[in-house]
DNA sequence: GACGTTTAGTGGTATATGCTTCTTTATTTG
DNA sequence: CAAATAAAGAAGCATATACCACTAAACGTC
Protein backbone atom coordinates (compact mmCIF):
# COMPACT_ATOMS: atom_id res chain seq x y z
CA UNK A 1 0.00 0.00 0.00
CA UNK A 2 2.44 2.54 -1.38
CA UNK A 3 -0.16 4.59 -3.88
CA UNK A 4 -3.07 5.37 -2.48
CA UNK A 5 -5.06 7.09 -5.72
CA UNK A 6 -3.83 10.55 -4.58
CA UNK A 7 -7.66 12.31 -3.44
CA UNK A 8 -7.39 15.57 -4.55
CA UNK A 9 -10.98 16.43 -2.65
CA UNK A 10 -13.86 15.23 -4.23
CA UNK A 11 -15.45 18.08 -5.03
CA UNK A 12 -14.62 21.47 -6.83
CA UNK A 13 -14.08 24.04 -4.96
CA UNK A 14 -14.77 26.02 -8.54
CA UNK A 15 -18.13 24.34 -9.46
CA UNK A 16 -19.40 24.85 -5.60
CA UNK A 17 -18.74 28.46 -6.51
CA UNK A 18 -20.84 28.88 -9.07
CA UNK A 19 -23.48 26.67 -7.65
CA UNK A 20 -24.08 29.40 -4.94
CA UNK A 21 -23.00 31.96 -6.87
CA UNK A 22 -26.51 31.19 -9.48
CA UNK A 23 -28.43 30.32 -6.60
CA UNK A 24 -27.70 33.81 -4.78
CA UNK A 25 -28.07 35.57 -7.89
CA UNK A 26 -31.27 34.09 -8.43
CA UNK A 27 -32.90 35.09 -4.77
CA UNK A 28 -31.43 38.45 -5.36
CA UNK A 29 -32.21 39.03 -8.63
CA UNK A 30 -35.84 38.14 -7.60
CA UNK A 31 -35.56 40.11 -4.63
CA UNK A 32 -34.72 43.49 -6.39
CA UNK A 33 -36.63 42.75 -9.43
CA UNK A 34 -39.54 45.79 -8.58
CA UNK A 35 -36.69 47.86 -9.12
CA UNK A 36 -35.50 46.55 -12.96
CA UNK A 37 -31.72 46.30 -12.30
CA UNK A 38 -30.09 42.89 -11.58
CA UNK A 39 -28.21 41.91 -8.18
CA UNK A 40 -24.82 42.35 -11.14
CA UNK A 41 -26.03 45.94 -11.77
CA UNK A 42 -27.06 47.17 -8.48
CA UNK A 43 -23.82 45.97 -7.39
CA UNK A 44 -22.02 47.60 -10.46
CA UNK A 45 -23.94 50.87 -9.55
CA UNK A 46 -23.20 51.06 -6.17
CA UNK A 47 -19.71 50.24 -6.38
CA UNK A 48 -19.47 52.98 -9.14
CA UNK A 49 -20.74 55.78 -6.84
CA UNK A 50 -18.39 54.45 -3.79
CA UNK A 51 -15.63 55.24 -5.90
CA UNK A 52 -16.40 58.46 -6.73
CA UNK A 53 -16.08 58.49 -10.83
CA UNK A 54 -13.36 55.63 -11.23
CA UNK A 55 -11.78 54.74 -14.41
CA UNK A 56 -13.11 51.70 -16.39
CA UNK A 57 -9.78 50.24 -15.49
CA UNK A 58 -9.87 50.92 -11.73
CA UNK A 59 -13.12 49.78 -11.60
CA UNK A 60 -12.53 46.75 -13.32
CA UNK A 61 -9.39 45.58 -10.62
CA UNK A 62 -11.82 46.50 -7.96
CA UNK A 63 -14.75 44.28 -9.53
CA UNK A 64 -12.01 41.77 -10.38
CA UNK A 65 -13.50 41.90 -13.33
CA UNK A 66 -11.81 41.93 -17.27
CA UNK A 67 -11.13 45.35 -18.19
CA UNK A 68 -13.29 44.98 -21.93
CA UNK A 69 -16.12 42.78 -20.00
CA UNK A 70 -16.67 45.80 -17.78
CA UNK A 71 -17.02 47.64 -20.89
CA UNK A 72 -19.37 45.64 -22.63
CA UNK A 73 -21.77 45.58 -18.92
CA UNK A 74 -21.60 49.14 -18.43
CA UNK A 75 -23.55 49.33 -21.89
CA UNK A 76 -26.62 48.88 -20.70
CA UNK A 77 -26.34 51.23 -17.65
CA UNK A 78 -25.25 53.92 -20.16
CA UNK A 79 -28.15 53.11 -22.55
CA UNK A 80 -30.65 53.13 -19.66
CA UNK A 81 -29.04 56.92 -18.86
CA UNK A 82 -27.49 55.80 -14.89
CA UNK A 83 -24.32 56.44 -16.08
CA UNK A 84 -21.84 58.33 -18.35
CA UNK A 85 -19.09 57.66 -19.53
CA UNK A 86 -16.61 60.92 -19.73
CA UNK A 87 -12.80 61.30 -20.85
CA UNK A 88 -10.69 62.13 -18.50
CA UNK A 89 -9.11 65.55 -18.82
CA UNK A 90 -5.26 64.66 -17.49
CA UNK A 91 -5.31 61.63 -19.25
CA UNK A 92 -7.38 60.96 -22.42
CA UNK A 93 -7.32 57.44 -22.74
CA UNK A 94 -8.73 57.15 -19.53
CA UNK A 95 -12.88 56.95 -19.10
CA UNK A 96 -14.39 57.85 -15.78
CA UNK A 97 -17.90 56.04 -15.07
CA UNK A 98 -19.78 58.98 -13.98
CA UNK A 99 -23.30 58.32 -11.90
CA UNK A 100 -26.16 60.03 -13.07
CA UNK A 101 -28.93 61.90 -10.72
CA UNK A 102 -30.91 59.16 -12.43
CA UNK A 103 -28.46 56.27 -11.43
CA UNK A 104 -28.58 57.69 -7.69
CA UNK A 105 -31.82 57.86 -7.66
CA UNK A 106 -32.25 54.52 -8.55
CA UNK A 107 -29.31 52.88 -6.36
CA UNK A 108 -31.47 54.72 -3.55
CA UNK A 109 -34.67 52.70 -4.52
CA UNK A 110 -33.01 49.91 -5.23
CA UNK A 111 -31.14 50.08 -1.82
CA UNK A 112 -34.27 49.60 0.06
CA UNK A 113 -35.00 45.97 -1.80
CA UNK A 114 -31.44 45.26 -1.37
CA UNK A 115 -31.35 45.56 2.21
CA UNK A 116 -34.01 42.97 2.49
CA UNK A 117 -32.03 40.53 0.65
CA UNK A 118 -29.54 41.48 2.51
CA UNK A 119 -31.00 41.03 6.06
CA UNK A 120 -32.82 37.78 4.89
CA UNK A 121 -29.16 36.22 3.77
CA UNK A 122 -28.03 36.89 7.29
CA UNK A 123 -31.15 35.45 9.05
CA UNK A 124 -31.04 32.61 6.58
CA UNK A 125 -27.26 31.96 7.18
CA UNK A 126 -26.58 33.52 10.41
CA UNK A 127 -24.82 36.75 10.48
CA UNK A 128 -21.40 35.32 12.09
CA UNK A 129 -21.38 32.27 9.59
CA UNK A 130 -21.71 34.87 6.71
CA UNK A 131 -19.27 37.64 7.93
CA UNK A 132 -16.69 34.62 8.21
CA UNK A 133 -17.72 33.73 4.17
CA UNK A 134 -17.17 37.04 2.90
CA UNK A 135 -14.27 37.33 4.22
CA UNK A 136 -13.04 34.17 3.12
CA UNK A 137 -14.50 35.01 -0.52
CA UNK A 138 -12.69 38.64 -0.13
CA UNK A 139 -9.56 36.31 0.40
CA UNK A 140 -10.45 34.49 -2.49
CA UNK A 141 -11.00 37.22 -4.99
CA UNK A 142 -7.54 39.13 -3.63
CA UNK A 143 -4.61 39.32 -5.74
CA UNK A 144 -2.71 37.59 -2.80
CA UNK A 145 -4.70 34.17 -3.28
CA UNK A 146 -3.79 34.75 -7.08
CA UNK A 147 -0.20 34.64 -6.08
CA UNK A 148 -0.24 31.95 -3.34
CA UNK A 149 -2.47 29.91 -6.21
CA UNK A 150 -0.40 30.58 -8.42
CA UNK A 151 2.98 29.71 -6.64
CA UNK A 152 1.74 26.76 -4.32
CA UNK A 153 3.54 23.59 -5.31
CA UNK A 154 1.53 20.82 -7.73
CA UNK A 155 4.01 18.22 -5.54
CA UNK A 156 1.43 17.11 -2.58
CA UNK A 157 1.96 13.55 -1.79
CA UNK A 158 -1.47 12.91 -0.01
CA UNK A 159 -4.19 14.88 -0.33
CA UNK A 160 -4.15 16.33 2.58
CA UNK A 161 -1.61 18.12 3.52
CA UNK A 162 -1.19 17.31 7.29
CA UNK A 163 2.05 17.30 8.71
CA UNK A 164 4.52 20.43 8.83
CA UNK A 165 5.86 19.78 5.35
CA UNK A 166 6.16 21.38 2.17
CA UNK A 167 3.00 23.93 2.22
CA UNK A 168 3.32 27.35 0.63
CA UNK A 169 1.80 28.91 3.48
CA UNK A 170 -1.77 29.02 3.19
CA UNK A 171 -2.57 32.96 2.24
CA UNK A 172 -2.38 35.27 5.21
CA UNK A 173 -5.87 36.91 4.58
CA UNK A 174 -4.58 40.56 4.43
CA UNK A 175 -8.19 41.78 2.92
CA UNK B 1 -30.69 57.55 20.23
CA UNK B 2 -33.37 54.97 19.11
CA UNK B 3 -33.07 54.64 15.36
CA UNK B 4 -29.53 53.38 14.30
CA UNK B 5 -29.13 53.69 10.58
CA UNK B 6 -30.13 49.64 10.37
CA UNK B 7 -26.56 48.78 9.07
CA UNK B 8 -27.09 45.43 7.02
CA UNK B 9 -23.19 44.22 6.79
CA UNK B 10 -21.55 46.92 4.72
CA UNK B 11 -20.85 44.10 2.17
CA UNK B 12 -22.90 42.53 -0.53
CA UNK B 13 -22.70 38.81 0.24
CA UNK B 14 -23.65 38.48 -3.53
CA UNK B 15 -20.33 40.85 -4.86
CA UNK B 16 -18.34 38.89 -2.50
CA UNK B 17 -19.39 35.69 -4.47
CA UNK B 18 -19.54 37.04 -7.81
CA UNK B 19 -15.76 38.20 -7.82
CA UNK B 20 -14.75 34.98 -5.71
CA UNK B 21 -16.15 33.49 -8.77
CA UNK B 22 -14.73 35.75 -11.29
CA UNK B 23 -10.93 35.15 -9.68
CA UNK B 24 -11.33 31.21 -9.19
CA UNK B 25 -13.12 31.13 -12.77
CA UNK B 26 -9.54 32.55 -13.93
CA UNK B 27 -7.38 30.64 -12.37
CA UNK B 28 -8.97 27.26 -13.26
CA UNK B 29 -9.38 27.80 -16.65
CA UNK B 30 -5.85 28.82 -16.46
CA UNK B 31 -4.80 25.89 -15.09
CA UNK B 32 -7.17 24.12 -17.43
CA UNK B 33 -6.27 25.52 -21.05
CA UNK B 34 -3.78 22.97 -22.37
CA UNK B 35 -6.99 20.73 -22.28
CA UNK B 36 -9.04 23.35 -24.38
CA UNK B 37 -12.15 22.81 -21.96
CA UNK B 38 -13.01 25.85 -20.26
CA UNK B 39 -13.18 25.52 -16.11
CA UNK B 40 -17.11 25.64 -16.34
CA UNK B 41 -17.07 22.90 -19.12
CA UNK B 42 -15.10 20.48 -17.31
CA UNK B 43 -17.44 20.76 -14.40
CA UNK B 44 -20.34 19.72 -16.89
CA UNK B 45 -18.84 16.90 -18.17
CA UNK B 46 -18.00 15.93 -15.07
CA UNK B 47 -21.18 16.10 -13.88
CA UNK B 48 -22.65 14.14 -16.61
CA UNK B 49 -20.68 11.36 -16.40
CA UNK B 50 -20.91 11.16 -12.90
CA UNK B 51 -24.99 11.33 -12.93
CA UNK B 52 -24.62 8.56 -16.08
CA UNK B 53 -26.68 10.25 -19.01
CA UNK B 54 -29.01 12.39 -16.97
CA UNK B 55 -31.81 14.40 -18.96
CA UNK B 56 -31.38 17.77 -18.99
CA UNK B 57 -33.73 19.03 -16.41
CA UNK B 58 -31.93 16.29 -13.76
CA UNK B 59 -28.61 18.13 -14.86
CA UNK B 60 -29.79 21.30 -14.72
CA UNK B 61 -31.50 20.63 -10.93
CA UNK B 62 -27.99 19.13 -10.09
CA UNK B 63 -25.68 22.31 -11.28
CA UNK B 64 -28.44 24.71 -9.82
CA UNK B 65 -28.88 26.08 -13.46
CA UNK B 66 -31.75 27.08 -15.78
CA UNK B 67 -33.17 24.65 -18.00
CA UNK B 68 -32.75 26.54 -21.19
CA UNK B 69 -29.44 27.75 -19.70
CA UNK B 70 -28.00 24.68 -19.38
CA UNK B 71 -29.34 23.90 -23.06
CA UNK B 72 -27.66 26.89 -24.70
CA UNK B 73 -24.38 25.69 -22.51
CA UNK B 74 -24.57 22.10 -24.16
CA UNK B 75 -24.30 23.41 -27.87
CA UNK B 76 -20.37 24.14 -27.96
CA UNK B 77 -19.65 20.72 -26.45
CA UNK B 78 -22.12 18.56 -28.65
CA UNK B 79 -20.85 20.99 -31.83
CA UNK B 80 -17.62 19.40 -30.50
CA UNK B 81 -18.36 15.86 -30.19
CA UNK B 82 -18.31 15.38 -26.03
CA UNK B 83 -21.44 14.89 -25.95
CA UNK B 84 -24.67 13.43 -27.63
CA UNK B 85 -28.25 14.17 -26.77
CA UNK B 86 -30.64 11.31 -27.31
CA UNK B 87 -34.62 10.81 -26.73
CA UNK B 88 -35.42 8.76 -23.90
CA UNK B 89 -37.42 6.18 -24.71
CA UNK B 90 -39.61 5.98 -22.08
CA UNK B 91 -40.78 9.70 -22.25
CA UNK B 92 -40.01 11.60 -25.36
CA UNK B 93 -40.06 14.66 -24.24
CA UNK B 94 -37.09 14.06 -22.08
CA UNK B 95 -33.62 14.10 -23.71
CA UNK B 96 -30.74 12.35 -21.93
CA UNK B 97 -26.90 14.21 -22.08
CA UNK B 98 -24.44 11.15 -22.91
CA UNK B 99 -20.80 11.78 -22.57
CA UNK B 100 -19.29 10.20 -25.59
CA UNK B 101 -15.95 8.31 -26.10
CA UNK B 102 -14.22 11.69 -27.10
CA UNK B 103 -15.48 13.16 -24.11
CA UNK B 104 -14.77 10.83 -22.02
CA UNK B 105 -11.44 10.78 -22.65
CA UNK B 106 -11.15 14.33 -22.84
CA UNK B 107 -12.87 14.23 -19.21
CA UNK B 108 -9.75 11.86 -18.16
CA UNK B 109 -7.39 13.94 -19.64
CA UNK B 110 -8.18 16.96 -18.36
CA UNK B 111 -8.38 15.63 -15.17
CA UNK B 112 -4.78 15.29 -14.64
CA UNK B 113 -4.54 19.22 -15.10
CA UNK B 114 -7.97 19.55 -12.19
CA UNK B 115 -6.42 17.72 -9.67
CA UNK B 116 -3.31 20.08 -10.27
CA UNK B 117 -5.55 23.35 -9.95
CA UNK B 118 -7.62 21.23 -6.85
CA UNK B 119 -4.35 20.54 -4.98
CA UNK B 120 -3.08 24.62 -5.32
CA UNK B 121 -6.52 25.45 -4.43
CA UNK B 122 -5.97 23.20 -1.48
CA UNK B 123 -2.42 24.40 -0.30
CA UNK B 124 -3.36 28.21 -1.11
CA UNK B 125 -6.20 28.63 1.17
CA UNK B 126 -5.75 25.69 3.43
CA UNK B 127 -7.30 22.42 2.97
CA UNK B 128 -9.30 22.78 6.30
CA UNK B 129 -10.66 26.25 5.11
CA UNK B 130 -11.31 24.68 1.62
CA UNK B 131 -13.20 22.01 3.23
CA UNK B 132 -15.63 24.52 5.14
CA UNK B 133 -16.01 26.33 2.35
CA UNK B 134 -17.38 23.78 0.20
CA UNK B 135 -19.59 23.18 3.16
CA UNK B 136 -20.69 26.57 3.18
CA UNK B 137 -21.16 26.97 -0.74
CA UNK B 138 -23.35 23.77 -0.80
CA UNK B 139 -25.35 25.16 2.17
CA UNK B 140 -26.23 28.12 0.09
CA UNK B 141 -26.58 25.94 -3.35
CA UNK B 142 -29.30 23.89 -1.85
CA UNK B 143 -32.77 24.37 -1.86
CA UNK B 144 -33.27 24.03 1.95
CA UNK B 145 -31.15 27.49 2.09
CA UNK B 146 -33.36 29.50 -1.01
CA UNK B 147 -36.54 27.94 1.35
CA UNK B 148 -34.92 29.84 4.57
CA UNK B 149 -34.19 32.65 2.28
CA UNK B 150 -37.56 32.90 0.63
CA UNK B 151 -39.29 32.45 4.41
CA UNK B 152 -37.12 35.12 6.04
CA UNK B 153 -38.68 37.74 7.87
CA UNK B 154 -37.66 41.17 6.91
CA UNK B 155 -37.94 42.36 10.35
CA UNK B 156 -34.71 42.55 11.88
CA UNK B 157 -34.61 45.29 14.57
CA UNK B 158 -30.82 45.71 14.61
CA UNK B 159 -28.79 44.75 12.11
CA UNK B 160 -27.35 41.60 14.30
CA UNK B 161 -30.10 39.46 15.43
CA UNK B 162 -28.24 37.84 18.70
CA UNK B 163 -31.07 37.44 20.78
CA UNK B 164 -33.04 34.33 20.78
CA UNK B 165 -35.62 35.89 19.27
CA UNK B 166 -37.47 36.13 15.82
CA UNK B 167 -35.05 34.63 13.38
CA UNK B 168 -36.41 31.70 11.18
CA UNK B 169 -33.91 29.02 12.26
CA UNK B 170 -30.35 29.58 9.91
CA UNK B 171 -30.85 26.49 8.00
CA UNK B 172 -29.74 23.44 9.59
CA UNK B 173 -27.23 22.39 6.73
CA UNK B 174 -27.82 18.59 5.42
CA UNK B 175 -26.03 18.96 2.82
C1' DG C 1 -61.10 8.85 -24.87
C1' DA C 2 -61.41 14.12 -25.56
C1' DC C 3 -59.86 18.14 -22.67
C1' DG C 4 -57.28 20.83 -19.63
C1' DT C 5 -52.98 20.75 -17.09
C1' DT C 6 -48.35 19.83 -16.24
C1' DT C 7 -43.71 18.75 -17.82
C1' DA C 8 -39.48 18.70 -21.05
C1' DG C 9 -37.15 21.19 -24.29
C1' DT C 10 -36.29 24.78 -27.98
C1' DG C 11 -35.51 29.36 -29.74
C1' DG C 12 -35.14 34.17 -29.13
C1' DT C 13 -33.44 37.97 -26.60
C1' DA C 14 -30.62 40.15 -23.14
C1' DT C 15 -27.08 40.50 -19.75
C1' DA C 16 -22.44 38.72 -17.83
C1' DT C 17 -17.83 37.75 -18.73
C1' DG C 18 -13.43 36.67 -21.00
C1' DC C 19 -9.93 36.75 -24.86
C1' DT C 20 -7.79 38.70 -28.82
C1' DT C 21 -6.97 42.49 -31.87
C1' DC C 22 -6.70 47.32 -33.02
C1' DT C 23 -6.59 52.43 -32.17
C1' DT C 24 -5.43 56.27 -29.53
C1' DT C 25 -2.61 58.34 -26.01
C1' DA C 26 1.08 58.53 -22.73
C1' DT C 27 5.48 57.51 -21.38
C1' DT C 28 10.16 56.23 -21.90
C1' DT C 29 14.61 56.42 -24.43
C1' DG C 30 18.23 57.46 -27.36
C1' DC D 1 12.29 65.64 -30.31
C1' DA D 2 11.51 61.08 -32.84
C1' DA D 3 11.01 56.21 -32.31
C1' DA D 4 9.81 52.40 -29.35
C1' DT D 5 7.01 50.85 -25.71
C1' DA D 6 3.27 50.75 -22.48
C1' DA D 7 -1.45 51.71 -21.09
C1' DA D 8 -6.71 52.54 -21.73
C1' DG D 9 -10.42 51.45 -24.18
C1' DA D 10 -13.28 49.76 -28.10
C1' DA D 11 -14.82 46.08 -31.12
C1' DG D 12 -15.58 41.42 -32.44
C1' DC D 13 -16.31 36.84 -31.13
C1' DA D 14 -17.44 33.09 -27.91
C1' DT D 15 -19.23 31.10 -23.78
C1' DA D 16 -22.29 31.45 -19.49
C1' DT D 17 -26.67 32.22 -17.83
C1' DA D 18 -31.48 33.90 -17.30
C1' DC D 19 -36.33 34.83 -18.71
C1' DC D 20 -40.20 34.41 -21.78
C1' DA D 21 -43.00 32.47 -25.27
C1' DC D 22 -43.96 28.36 -27.80
C1' DT D 23 -44.28 23.27 -29.06
C1' DA D 24 -44.80 18.60 -28.03
C1' DA D 25 -45.61 14.89 -25.19
C1' DA D 26 -47.46 12.82 -20.94
C1' DC D 27 -51.08 12.81 -17.29
C1' DG D 28 -55.21 13.23 -14.87
C1' DT D 29 -60.15 13.66 -14.88
C1' DC D 30 -64.72 12.85 -15.96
Amino acid sequence: MGKMPSPPPAACSNDALRKATRRLGQLYDEALQPSGLRATQFGLLRHIKRLNAPTITELADELVMDLSALGHTLKPLARDGYVVLTSDARDRRAKRVNLTAVGEAKVAETDLLWRVAQTRFETAFGPRKAEKLRKALALLASSDFSEAFLSATKINRKGLPSGPHGRSEPAKTGI
